[in-house]
DNA sequence: TAGTTTTATAACCTCATGGTTTTGTACCCG
DNA sequence: CGGGTACAAAACCATGAGGTTATAAAACTA
């Protein structure tokens, strides 16, 4: 499971500075000054967010002499959405009136998942039709 | 801005535990010591990951007796995936090399947004066309 | 060589997070 | 009333996150 990655993600899109950046990022290329111009912020806290950015795999860099220059990289946001978008069905209004209705009718008759610490993400009770 | 739901939300969302939590959600409603059963973590541990859940709106509970069923609120999970899909062009491969060019054609020509902390969304060098 | 720019590191502070155990509260049962 | 069940709240602890300032390193500039 890439749950490592999820966590990484999610982290480092839970910082508004760091949504900020890739924002930012995602006109182009940018420096550490650049990036840092925009905030009321110490440059090492921008490196800081950057780091966190990086370790996540939400940023890659290059090096232009002195400069390192940073770039958006968004596959691992193709791995959020992914995550979420197995929820997609529980965000479109009719289906919630259906769940709660479904939901009473089984009346807590759900067995736990079994295994280690993290149910699997199959086990969810998925439907095909719409309605 | 929804800035803060997304910090909520995103937020919430980096933590397996709480992953796993709206997972079993999904699978519909849960009491508190349902949901705690399959982790090997105490029943205020839970409670405490649901309170963080339900400040980001992703689960709502009823009553019943005393228990506090659980129920996924699953909202707040669409406006994560629709600042996402923002940035969907940019995780699609071909794009990827375009955008290389076009940042090395333009070479650092970008104003640094204006305004406050957070540089507006609506910024970005959108391109309509796939190439 | 010295000086400037760009970035990273280190040391530090404060507060939030994630976990614990213990206790309290609300509800049902007898 | 007493007693079990389901959950929350309190108090506490360790760690990490987000910020600061000060300093160091690496590369250009003169």
């Amino acid at each position: 499971m890439a749950a490592d990655l999820l966590d990484a993600t999610f982290a480092a899109l839970a910082d508004p500075t760091r949504r900020a950046i890739l924002t930012r990022l995602a006109a182009g290329e940018a420096t550490v000054t650049e990036l840092a111009a925009p905030f009321h912020m110490s440059q090492p806290a921008i490196s800081k967010h950057l780091k966190v950015l990086e370790r996540a795999g939400l940023v890659s860099r290059g090096r232009d002499a002195q400069r390192r220059p940073c770039r958006l990289e968004a596959r691992p946001l193709k791995v959020a959405v992914d995550w979420l978008e197995t929820y997609r069905d529980y965000w479109e209004e009719s289906y919630q009136r259906l769940d709660a209705l479904l939901t009473e009718l089984r009346a807590g008759e759900q067995a736990p998942p079994a295994g280690g610490d993290v149910p699997p993400a199959g086990e969810q009770a998925r439907r095909e039709s719409g309605g």
